[in-house]
Parts: C-alpha cells; structure tokens; sequence
RNA sequence: GGGCGCAUAACUCAGCGGUAGAGUGCGUCCUUCACACGGACGAAGUCGCAGGUUCAAUCCCUGCUGCGCCCACCA
C-alpha cells in the first residue's frame, strides 16, 4: 500500500522509502560481490588463513532450482558465509553434474520433437548435440542460486564431463580395476526397458502394488496313475515367466510331495521337460501350494536357486521389454500382453487352478518409473566389500561425523549390506568405460590412454572402446577430490582436502556421500569431509511430498519474486482447469487463505531465513508460505529500524574494530549485553548445524528487545537527555545496530549489506559487509547488573501497560502511576528511570516511587510485578460491575495457582530430596503469588471505591 | 519381515526432569513523529492413550494406537 516514491536504486543517499523492497536491492549486491572478488578462495603460500571448505553437491544440469536445493543451499551458504566473516580461508566449490540418464532422456525427448531418435544422428552428433543443449540450458541452476545470494566460487566451478574431470574419471576405474576392484560378469541386473539400461540396486525403489497370486499347473510326465499324482500346481506373481522356467522347487520335507521328488514335469508351451527339485532355502511350504516355478533368468531368489542346482538361464526378454524367440507363439508381445496372453493359453490348456489378491513390491526406475526387469547381461561391477569397510572404520571412529547421528546407523547398515555395484550403463551420455576389446584376441585393455594403438596381449591394433558409460555416481563418488584437481597434486587438493563440511539432503546417502566417503578414503587415503550434515526434504504444508502430479511444488523464485496463485497453478498444473489447480494448491497450502490473490514478493533474504528457522533433524520439512511472510516482515522491521537510527547517527562512525562503547546509561548496558548473548547464541547455533537455534536467537534479539525495548529508550533521551547522554546513546545505537547487521548477515546476506553500507563509517572499513568479522561476544558487554535491572524496569512497564488496556484506558488519557518497592536499591533505581517508564506507558509525569505499605490511593488499582507493588490510578475511568467480576475471575484463577504451589512446598520429600535452587525458587514463586492474592483481595474494596 | 522417525495452541513447528514456547492466525484497543509489512494488551494446549521410575514427567522406561520414511528375494 505504501506510495513508492524512491525509484533510483542507484543512488546510496538518497532518501529511504517507508518499506522494504528486495526486488530493488538484492541483485544489485550480488553483482557487486562478484565484482569485489569476494566469494574468491585463496591458494595463495603466504595466505596462512586456516581453510573451511564446503563441496557443492553439483545440481543436474537438467535441473533447475526447486525448494529442496533452496533449502541446501541456504544452509551451505550461511555456513560458508560466517566462517568466511570468521576469517577463514573459505572454499565453496560448485559445479554440475551431468546426469547421465536424466540428461539422455531431455535431449532424446527435445529430438523426438523432431521426428527423430538418437540413434538417427548416431553416437557422435548426439553426443555432440548434448553438449550444444549444455550450453544453451545447463547455467539456468547456478542463475537461481545467486538469486538466493550464494556465495559460491563460481570462477572454480566444475561440471562433471569436464576434460580434467574425464582424467580423474580413467585414473579412477583404471586403478581399482588394476587392483582388482572393478571386474565385468554376466549376472542378473536390473534392466529397465524403457531407459534401455542396466541399473544399480539404488536406482531401483521398490513400490507396493496390488496384484494377484496366480496358480496354475505342470503335468507331471510319466506320472504313475496309481498314485494319483499327475499336476503339479505352482503358485506365481508373473505368470508370464513360465516361458523362462527350467525347475519347479518343493521343500525337501513337504509331506506333500515326497513322491514326486526326481520326477519332471512337462511345459505346456515349449519343447521343455522340467525337473521337480528341492530347496530349502527357497521354498516356504506355508506359502501358496509350496512348489515355487523357477525362473534364473528373471528373478533374483531364481537365480541364486539356479546357481545352486546347476540349472540352465534362459533369458526369455529383448532388451525393448518384449518377450523373445524363445517364447514361441509368444514372442513379440510385450510383457503385459504376455501375461495375459499366457494366462489364456493355460485357461485353453485346462491348467488354470485359480487365483486370489496379493500385494507386491513392484521394483521401479527412479527415473523413468519403468517397471525393472531383472535380466542376465554381461556389465562392469566395482566389489564394494573391500572400499565399504574403511569407509564403515571412518564413521566409527568419527573421523567423520554425521549429524543428525540418528543416520549412522542407516549408513552402516547399507555399508555392511551392500552388494557389488553395477557402473556400466547402456547410454551415450556419460564417461565411456576405459576398455577397449580386441577384435583379434578378444582381450579387454583397461587404459589411461584415449586411444591406445594397440591390444596389451596380442600387440595387434584391432581395439574398439567398450560402448557403455559410467553409472553417474561413479564421477560423482570423485567429487570432493577430483573438483580440485586430482590426480594432480595441486595447491588445492593441498589446501582444501580434506573438505569440513558435507551439507545435503539424506536421500542421498547410499547414492553419493556413503561413495564419496568410499572414494574419498581408497583414493586419497583420507575421509573427505570431517562432517556430513544431513537435511530433511522439503514437503508441502500439510506433510505431503512435492510432485508435479500432485501439482503442490512450490517454485523458490514465485516465493522471492512473488506471483499470483492462479499463474502458479497454470505453471505447475498445465493441463488442469484453473479453479481444479487451485482448489488443490489451496489444499495443499492452508496458510495461503490468508495471503489474498498470491505470494507478496519476498526476497531471498525472507526465504533464507525461513529455511534456517526450520529444525534441520526434521526428516520433512513443511514449508509454510505464511512463515516467509512473517520472515519478509522481519526484512522490513530491520529496514525501518535501520531507517530510524540513521536519523540520529549523523556524524557517528562505527567501525567493526572500534572498542566497545561503555556506557552509563541502563538501556545502553543492557542492549550491549543483550547482543553478547545473541550473537553468541548465533555462532554457537552455526556451529552446533542448528541454524533454527541461530536464527531464532537474532530475531528475538532484533525484534523483541534492540527494536521494541531500546530504540523506544532512545526515543526520550534524543527527545530530552543531556547531550553526553544523547552522545553515549547515538554512539551504543551505531554500535548495537553495525553489529546487529554483521551478525544477521550470514542469514540475511542482501537487506544487512544495503543497510550497513548506509551506516556512517570511517574509510578503513573492508569494502564489503561479507568481509567484516562476524561479532562475538567481545562486540557487546556482558552485564548481569544492567539485565537484571531491565527486568524489573521491564516488568514494571508491562504490569502498568497491562492495567492501561485490561480497562480499556484510552492512549490519549496519561494515568497516574505509584510504584512501591521495599529494596531501597530498586527504589533508586525505578526512581532514576522514571523518565522511561513515564514515556512506554504514558503516565502524567514521572511515576512515584515509594517504600512498600501505606495507604493505598483511593481507586487506584494495585498489580504486583516481581518484586515491584504497581499502583494505577483509575479513578473516574472505570466501570464498577465490569471491574469487580473482572477481578473475582483473577482471583479464581489464583487461588488455584496457589494451591498447587503450596502442596509442593509442603511436600517433605520436595524439600528434602529437590536441589536447593529448586526449593529457592519455588518459594520466590509462592511468595509473589500471595502477593498477588492480598493486593486483589484489596481490589475487591478498590471496586466498592469506584461504586461511591 | 527388519530398522528409523513423528504425535505439543486453529495451522506449521521448537523445547524441556522442576506448574508449557515461537511464527502465523484469532480477540480488544491504537494511524503515538522507524515501521499498520506497525504498536500495546489478551484469549487459546488433559504436551496421542495406558502403565512404570522419581520428591517431581510433556520430557526417562514399557506397552498400545495413529501417521510417515528407509531397507529386505517370500514365489
């Protein structure tokens, strides 16, 4: 509503406008940062400063920024941000992964526009068409994250298919294949038929599904009619893999079917005899009609059955999903359609022997939500075994430490789980495998080399590269040490390795640090980060996960920039009717009812605080668009209260180095005491990865006690104070407000910078906010002399603003205040702040300040405020009725208090076995309750007053 | 089948062995010279249920109920 007048952003002096307006402050600032170098780590020999080194975990380059990397790289940023103000040698290295399959698949889509496929340019152009979208599309992510005002060394910034990184990448699969850690088998791995591609087991997420138990029956060949036995029925899941079948399992003791043992069975479809065998571990016997069909070729238990009775494997799958030559009539068919087909065929047969609900876990591609195929394929795997168990040892000993530590156990279970790692994959997008086969002997050459001239066995030339690419997570698993240039010793690696902090969100645990970790160990033999600090994902603020099926994703840069509801829906639920899309955003979004037609523009700043003031051992986290407006009101309470103080620093310098003020005044001594403690709850806060802690701490100190308690103090000495009182306050108000701003500014990085730079300062100062030591308690001074006066100063005030309002006494009317007191010391004390008092509650004239007994003044109403008796006169203002149920009603209330109070001091036990402190306080408690008590019952004669 | 986590104010969440906190929302009053993106004051919770330990339990222990997540080859 405010009428803007201030358009010029660019002009530093010119007059402030009454609110604050990101949108014209932020980029601004960002663009000056890059400009003064100041995100720029150091490998300078004479720079002696201790390193402090965050990896990125490097985006998609298909990505752009949504809420969970808003999350991360908030996080990452403030930590960055306060130990570069701490002084150290700060490294946060970005940069971007390739995505192998995700990537593949976006260029693949882009070219089926088209009208073509990939394999219509051929392995070359489409590698090279890739690259060509790279460069179009693949900055978008690192564009958004300097709207959120990271801090990163982009001029370092790194993506995975980098040439220097395509080195790490070949050193890396040569050596562990040169020590025998990577090797290629033929085994059962996961396929997914629409990616065209083997998967390892943690792309594969398992999905609960309904489907049926299907029976149906083998005729037993040369089965002797006498006894009876002439079926065997089976009870399967996939009808359809019958085709692969090559045994049918009963459990050795299963009275059932003893007399079937060593016999076989005739397949229906095909010209194959099939051997009833026994297995123990395979066959449960309560389980269906316990004869398991099986089938090596598809299924794991099948496959691992099959190895232990020698049976043959028949792969019955080309590589498409559709069923092969080996499926007879049947081939051609896709696998739903076999499984139907087959099911009919047996009906035909007379096979069928019925079938009943079941749920399953249906293995899906994380990427493409394909059903998986298990599939024998000849791949690359790396033996995880020997690199887990180094990796296991380094969290054990907390050579690294994860936090939340709940994780620890999720880590090593995976990591004494695990199983080999499948890293060949069937694309054309990645890092092509260092093999090379040899057409004339049929040896694999593993080698550095880009083209080598010839086959290290046979000697001959007749080489070509395995066609396969490295799983994505393979570079990745690099990261830490290939971004800073390994295998080359360079200054960086010397400097930055190990890094000290992992920052990233948990579902990435197996996928990437449990590697990294893996990695990081058997390359460089040390960990590579000291901590991993896990975060919880970002949901909806009902709890629900973002999708864009469900069309409840919240877009980072709606929230910064602002945006009307009905465009979000339109971006995020295309296809549905607006009020449709709507309904369901609101759904998903309750807070938003109260926001009118959209989000208010907020700025990074209001985002960023508001992902630091969520718990970070949440495992979700339900952002809640009313909370980064309260945080986008913050941004504006700093504005303004910077906006006052810059009325009356005309002439005061502040300078981060200066000596702290020391002041005589109370309010002085209190808020310099009250910023030691703020800001060291910050730092302790940053360090302890409790972000919420440190945020929480500022905000409280900046709204509840520098802005509604100091600068309204400031206010009467300005208006009335001496001059070496108004002296000492501009130069604590400078003071306070500087420090206030560099402590806010690891959270807050744009609205601090804007705001200190107006601040007067002396020409020493560094050119950047960013660049100014992060406060400690040295910026304040602690004083439990000045806290505790302010206490009672405070509780004083409250008490008489209470009665003001509790009888609805008009601003406009100043009352008369008595303030009683038995402690001759507090006496002196409210006596000489009376100038304040008089000013926050608005009393006629300072308040009286007297010993505690005596008269009580005719209708004047009597609180009592810890150890302060306060006394407001009301006479003539007040009804009568209204009053006196007012305070039965209190004295109800307390009576009940007391009661409670009083049984737990009389409790022996209490007295006895309580720590000390405890009884003190307790009893402190009951004798202000009492307190309480005789002034109301007072008060009911205070009301007869009124009534004469 | 294992493992983990969560249940606290209308909503989203902190917290803690000593008679419950925040933000938003809600109510009353106020356009007081930084801020109505504001101020003052206030109402609001049997801290999921049932036991146990303790002088004291929302917090620790046990069981139960209800959610959520991860891992796992029951066909």
């Amino acid at each position: 509503m405010s009428d803007d007048k201030s358009d010029d952003k660019s002009d530093d002096k010119s007059e402030l406008s009454k609110g604050y307006e990101p949108a014209e402050v932020e980029p601004k600032w960002y663009q000056f940062w890059l400009e003064q170098g100041i995100f720029e780590a150091s490998v300078d020999p004479a720079d002696k400063r201790e390193p402090y080194t965050i990896t990125l975990p490097p985006p998609n380059v298909t990505g752009s920024l949504h809420m969970g990397h808003a999350l991360g790289d908030t996080i990452e940023d403030v930590l960055i941000r306060h130990k570069r103000m701490q002084g150290y040698n700060v490294l946060w290295q970005p940069g971007i992964d390739h995505a192998g399959i995700a990537t593949q698949l976006v260029v693949e889509r882009q070219l089926a526009r088209e009208g073509k496929s990939r394999h219509d340019l051929g392995r070359a152009k489409f590698v090279e068409r890739v690259w060509e979208w790279k460069a179009q599309s693949g900055g978008r992510i690192a564009e958004q994250m300097k709207v959120l005002g990271a801090s990163a060394d982009w001029k370092r910034s790194k993506f995975t298919m980098d040439p220097e990184l395509q080195v790490a990448v070949r050193e890396a699969f040569v050596r562990l294949h040169g020590e025998g850690l990577i090797y290629r088998a033929t085994r059962l791995i996961n396929w997914c038929t629409d990616c065209r591609t083997a998967l390892s087991d943690v792309e594969v997420e398992n999905e609960e599904a309904n489907g049926e138990l299907y029976e149906f029956a083998y005729p037993v060949l040369h089965a002797d009619a006498g006894a009876g036995a002439t079926e065997l029925v089976v009870a399967t899941t996939r009808p359809e893999t019958m085709l692969g079948d090559t045994a049918v399992a009963v459990h050795p003791d299963d009275p059932r079917y003893q007399h079937l043992h060593g016999k076989k069975l005739k397949h229906p479809f095909l010209d194959r005899e099939i051997p009833i065998i026994t297995d123990a571990i395979l066959v449960d016997m309560a389980f269906g009609t316990g004869a398991v069909k099986v089938t090596p070729g598809h299924d794991f238990n099948d496959f691992a059955t099959g190895k232990r009775h020698q049976l043959e494997e028949i792969n019955i799958l080309s590589l498409d999903g559709k069923l092969n030559e080996r499926c007879a009539q049947f081939q051609g068919l896709t696998i739903k359609q076999a499984r139907s087909a087959v099911k009919k065929a047996i009906a035909e047969a007379g096979l069928e022997r019925g079938s009943k609900a079941h749920k399953l876990q249906l293995p899906r591609c994380t990427r493409s939500n394909t059903v998986v195929e298990p599939i024998i394929s000849t791949q690359w795997f790396v033996d995880m075994k020997p690199l887990a168990e180094p990796a296991l040892a380094a969290v054990r000993e907390k050579r690294t430490e994860i936090i939340p530590a709940e994780w620890e156990k999720t880590y090593e279970h995976f990591l004494t789980n695990i199983q080999d790692w499948c890293i060949s994959r069937q694309l054309w997008w990645g890092h092509q495998i260092p093999a090379f086969h040899c057409a004339d002997c049929g040896h694999i050459t593993v080698t550095r080399e880009e083209h080598p001239s010839a086959c290290e066995k046979c000697q001959k030339a007749n080489l070509t590269q395995d066609p396969d690419v490295l799983d994505t997570w393979f570079s990745s698993g690099l990261w830490p040490f290939s971004t800073l240039g390994w295998p080359n010793k360079t200054p960086e690696l010397e400097r930055f390795y190990p890094t000290s902090d992992m920052e990233t969100g948990y579902d990435i645990l197996f996928f990437w640090v449990a590697r990294m970790m893996m990695m990081g160990l058997h390359f460089m033999g040390e960990v590579p980060f000291k901590r991993v600090l896990l975060h919880g994902m970002v949901v909806d603020e009902t709890g629900d996960k973002m999708g864009k099926l469900k069309g409840n994703t919240l877009d980072p840069l709606d929230l910064i920039y602002g945006a009307e509801f009905s465009t979000i829906v339109q971006k995020t639920m295309p296809d549905a009717p607006v009020d449709e899309a709507l309904a369901k955003f609101r759904k998903a979004y309750p807070s938003s009812a109260q926001m009118g037609k959209g989000f208010s523009p907020s700025g990074a700043d209001a985002l960023r605080f508001t992902l630091c003031s969520y718990s970070p051992q949440a495992k979700r986290i339900a952002l809640s668009p009313a909370r980064v407006d309260g945080y986008r009101k913050f941004c504006n309470k700093i504005y303004n209260a910077t906006r006052f103080s810059l009325g009356y620093l005309e002439g005061e310098t502040v300078t981060a180095e200066g000596a702290t003020p020391l002041p005589k005044l109370l309010l002085n001594r209190w808020i310099l005491s009250r910023l030691s403690a703020a800001v060291e709850a910050s730092t302790r806060g940053i360090d302890a990865y409790r972000l919420d802690d440190g945020s929480g701490a500022l905000y409280h100190f900046f709204w509840d006690e520098f802005c509604a308690w100091f600068v309204e103090m400031c206010k009467p000495v300005f208006l009335h104070g001496t001059e070496p009182e108004k002296a000492e306050t501009r130069q604590v108000l400078a003071h306070a407000l500087e420090a206030a701003l560099r402590a806010l500014h690891p959270y807050a990085p744009f609205i601090t910078e804007d705001l200190w730079q107006r601040i007067p300062r002396p020409a020493s100062r560094p050119a950047s906010i960013a660049l100014a030591p992060y406060p400690t308690a040295l910026d304040g001074r602690v004083d439990p002399d000045a806290e505790r006066d302010m206490a009672v100063l405070m509780a004083a005030i409250s008490a008489a603003r209470s009665v003001r309002s509790e009888h609805e006494i008009a601003p406009s009317d100043g009352i008369k205040l008595e303030l009683r007191v038995a402690d001759p010391k507090l006496r002196a004390l409210l006596e000489e702040q009376g100038r304040f008092i008089a000013f926050l509650v608005r009393t006629e004239g300072a308040p009286a300040v007297m010993n505690v007994g005596g008269e009580r003044p005719k209708g004047a109403v009597l609180t009592v405020a810890g150890e302060v008796d306060v006394l407001v006169n009301l006479r003539g203002l007040v009804d009568a009725h209204k009053e006196k149920e007012r305070v039965e009603r209190k004295l109800k209330k307390l009576q009940k208090d007391l009661e409670v109070m009083e049984k737990r001091l009389s409790n022996a036990n209490f007295i006895k076995n309580a720590p000390p402190e405890v009884v003190v306080e307790a009893n402190a408690q009951k004798h202000s309750l009492e307190r309480e008590q005789v002034n109301l019952s007072q008060s009911l004669k205070w009301v007869e007053e009124l009534k004469e």
